[in-house]
DNA sequence: AGCACGCCGACT
DNA sequence: GTCGGCGTGCTC
């Protein structure tokens, strides 16, 4: 490859990290500077990150353009990174200037590389021997030539650090200056291979040779949970290796990377690198840069690592791919599935999507031929799926107050005396998801959003699940200021739990809800403690839907299955389909055979009908038959776009004139929806408005979306953000 | 994002 | 008079 390179005093154009959607000529500096290398600028009074993007474009008053000030140690931005940030940009019509962002969230880039001693087997031999330097000496003779921290080796030959310092003077120790951001140990492929049943061998043979073809593909690996599809995408893993090309792991939960770690280590013979808010600064550093030097071959993380500066990227994997987090505001609104597969088109990279529940999108692909269809059906070892049944609770005598019915009671009563696991189901946290005040009818509600507030027990306090406020607990209504009048009504998991424990006194209750915990590796530890059998009855919310093993489960109850039926959101049904799938995943792993117990007031309803008969295939086609006829997402194409400000006249009279002034999008043949309260009408403190736009498939929709929202001028505080394929819209 | 500039209200 | 509120605009 040879890069462009321009010589000091050329013109270069410079995109940085400020949110400034243009590029600034720079002067290349002494020494000049590739194309793409990573720079700082001067900005007005400031220092700032920036990369080359090109040639200066010589527009800008020349005696104003100032130098680039240096180029950073780290590899330049290759040509595929750039073309990716842009088409990611252009997509999802987003600021470029947010992209490289994106492309920069590692701390100290622009820093020299950090330095620390390290102490390595000296020639001298020591003066004097005493058994603490004999033993000194013996470590690092057994690690042969291996250098370590002073605090390591100290450990390791169990003295003091002064023995250590003393045979650094002596020369029987070297000290020497060495990068804190060291390489990630090398992986092998061959290190420890699970013996994989004839379906799964069968499936890594293809995504194998998927592989070797050293171009763009992406395959949907399906597979019920406990068929193995981590074993079969970690052989395409291992291949991926062996080609010397990177490897891309995307995750949908940090809580699940711990676990996948372990497997990792287990077949490589170590640990990967990590990417994800929960791990610390210096190691993110060191990940940026290792994957950039092509120093770390497999990279574990939440969907940004999709922006790391891999340098020989051959895989993705995106794992639970249907799971919605994948998309969601990093301040860019991306969904990282979607973006994978661009990464890997643009990189020549192999993209497995892995699921036992795949969105529709991703089915639709496959019957478009798209996308490769791989499906693992036997389950590995003994265990079979679980049977599925519903229980009718217009049939159930339940006092009011109460959720669990007497045949899901029989049915843990059962479970309890056979020493197995039960897993009671509610995706719903805290203790009641409404406070009522039984004198005037008056719910609690969030005094900066329009959310109603959710009684946390546990914490004593109500709080808004959507932006997080928390305030004590009243003993008087706020409205009507009746006394000992405020009633929970509905339930959470807390009040689960508090009925569970009522029901079975002599059993080991836990709560499985990611509010209680206060780390990610807090809640990995217990999750871990319960699988091996910590608990006799789990209560969970959606976290537990999320891949977790626990093998000695081996009932499942779903408390409410008939939420998220109801409501016009577009892909309700497709949620509660896969939620109930995933959750009755859950029983039955090892060698018992699981039962999965849904309760719902609607067992003749399509989606419950399709979850008990197991028929997938006839749910995603009258599913897919819908869609088409609405000509919504994946047949269509939709935007939501939301304006917020602190002023709710400004955002109703700027969505009614987008409304009205649609031009631009009529030429496209895009219709507008709305304004509309958004689904959260008022979130800390900020009124919003939403709109939604519908279009064509085929329809150039970001090119129309652009046109038209540049016609309008925003009031002062208030803001317009795109959503390109909405997930949820109301 | 910062930071300066500038145009209006309430104080030493 | 002038201190400071923040709305507006610029940064190569």
């Amino acid at each position: 490859m040879t890069a462009e390179f321009f010589d000091e005093g050329d013109l270069v154009a410079v995109l940085t990290a400020q949110p400034i959607d243009r590029f600034l000529d720079y002067k290349a500096p002494e020494g000049g500077c590739h194309l793409g290398a990573f720079v700082e600028v001067p900005l007005g009074p400031r220092k700032v990150l920036g990369v080359v993007w090109g040639k200066g474009a010589g527009d800008f008053d020349y005696a104003k353009v100032r130098s680039v000030l240096r180029v950073l140690d780290v590899a330049p931005m290759r040509d595929e990174m750039r073309e990716f940030l842009t088409r990611a940009a252009d997509y999802t019509l987003t600021p470029m200037s947010a992209m490289l962002r994106l492309a920069t969230r590692a701390p100290g880039l622009g820093d020299a590389p950090s330095m620390r001693k390290v102490y390595r087997l000296g020639s001298a031999d020591p003066t004097r021997v005493t058994e603490a330097r004999t033993k000194v000496l013996e470590v690092l003779r057994d690690y042969g030539g291996l250098s370590f921290t002073l605090g390591e080796l100290a450990e390791m030959a169990g003295v003091g650090s002064s023995v250590i310092k003393g045979l650094v003077k002596q020369g029987s120790v070297s000290e020497e200056d060495a990068p804190r951001d060291v390489p990630y140990p090398q992986l092998d492929p061959d290190y420890g291979g699970k013996e994989l049943s004839a379906d799964q061998a069968e499936g890594a043979e293809v995504l194998r040779a998927a592989l070797r073809t050293d171009a763009y593909g992406t395959t949907l690996l399906k597979g019920v949970t406990g068929s193995g599809k981590t074993e079969v995408y970690l052989e395409a893993v291992a291949e991926c290796l062996r080609m010397g090309r990177q490897a891309l792991v995307l995750l949908p939960e940090i809580a699940l990377s711990g676990e996948f770690i372990n497997r990792v280590e287990a077949r490589f013979g170590f640990k990967p690198a990590e990417w994800h808010s929960g791990v610390t600064m210096t190691e993110r550093r060191r990940c940026w840069k290792m994957v950039g030097q092509g120093a770390a071959q497999l990279i574990v993380g939440a969907r940004s690592a999709l922006f790391l500066p891999f340098q020989n990227l051959g895989l993705i994997v995106v794992d639970e791919e249907h799971d919605t987090s994948y998309k969601q505001e990093d301040g860019v609104l991306y969904n990282a599935r979607d973006m994978a597969v661009l990464r890997a088109a643009i990189n020549g990279a192999q993209v497995v999507l892995a699921s036992a529940t795949p969105s529709l999108e991703s089915w639709a692909n496959v019957e478009a031929g798209k996308y490769t269809r791989l499906t693992l059906n036997s389950r590995f070892g003994p265990a079979v799926m679980p049977t599925m049944t519903a229980i009718d609770m217009r049939a159930e005598d339940l006092p009011g107050g109460k959720w669990v019915s007497p045949t899901l009671r029989n049915a843990i009563t059962d479970r309890l005396e056979k020493g197995e696991q039960s897993l009671i189901f509610l995706n719903r946290r805290g203790y009641a998801p409404i406070t009522l005040c039984r004198a005037c009818g008056h719910q609690i509600g969030c005094d900066q959003c329009d959310a109603r507030m959710v009684e946390h027990r546990f914490l004593k306090r109500l709080m808004c699940h959507q932006c997080g406020e928390t305030k004590p607990m009243p003993t008087v209504c706020p409205h009507c200021e009746a006394e000992d009048k405020l009633a929970p009504v509905g339930p959470g998991v807390e009040r689960m739990a508090e009925e569970v424990t009522a029901l079975f006194p002599d059993a080991r209750v836990v709560v499985l809800s990611s509010d209680l915990y206060g780390s990610a590796r807090a809640m990995k530890a217990h999750i871990e403690e319960i699988a091996r059998g910590g608990a006799d009855i789990i209560i969970g919310t959606q976290l537990v839907a999320k891949g977790h093993n626990f093998p000695n489960l081996t009932l499942v109850g779903v408390i409410d299955a008939d939420l998220g039926l109801q409501g016009s959101d577009l892909r309700a049904a497709e949620r509660t389909f896969q939620l109930m799938r995933q959750v009755a995943g859950r029983a039955g792993r090892a060698e018992v055979p699981g039962a999965a117990m849904l309760q719902t007031f609607q067992p003749e309803h399509a989606v419950i009908r399709a979850i008990l008969a197991g028929d997938e295939e006839k749910f995603w086609a009258a599913e897919a038959g819908e869609r088409k006829a609405a000509g919504v997402p994946p047949y269509g194409r939709m935007a939501g776009i939301i304006l917020s400000s602190p002023n709710a006249e400004d955002v109703f009279n700027l969505g009614a004139e987008m409304a009205r002034r649609d031009g631009p999008l009529r030429q496209i043949g895009a219709q507008v929806y709305g304004p509309a309260p958004a689904p959260i009408a008022r979130v800390r403190g900020r009124h919003r408005v939403r709109l939604l736009v519908k279009a064509d498939k085929a329809a150039p929709l970001q090119k129309a979306l652009a046109a038209w929202a540049a016609q309008f001028r925003l009031p002062t505080n208030t803001r317009l953000s795109i959503d390109i394929d909405p997930q949820s819209f109301y």
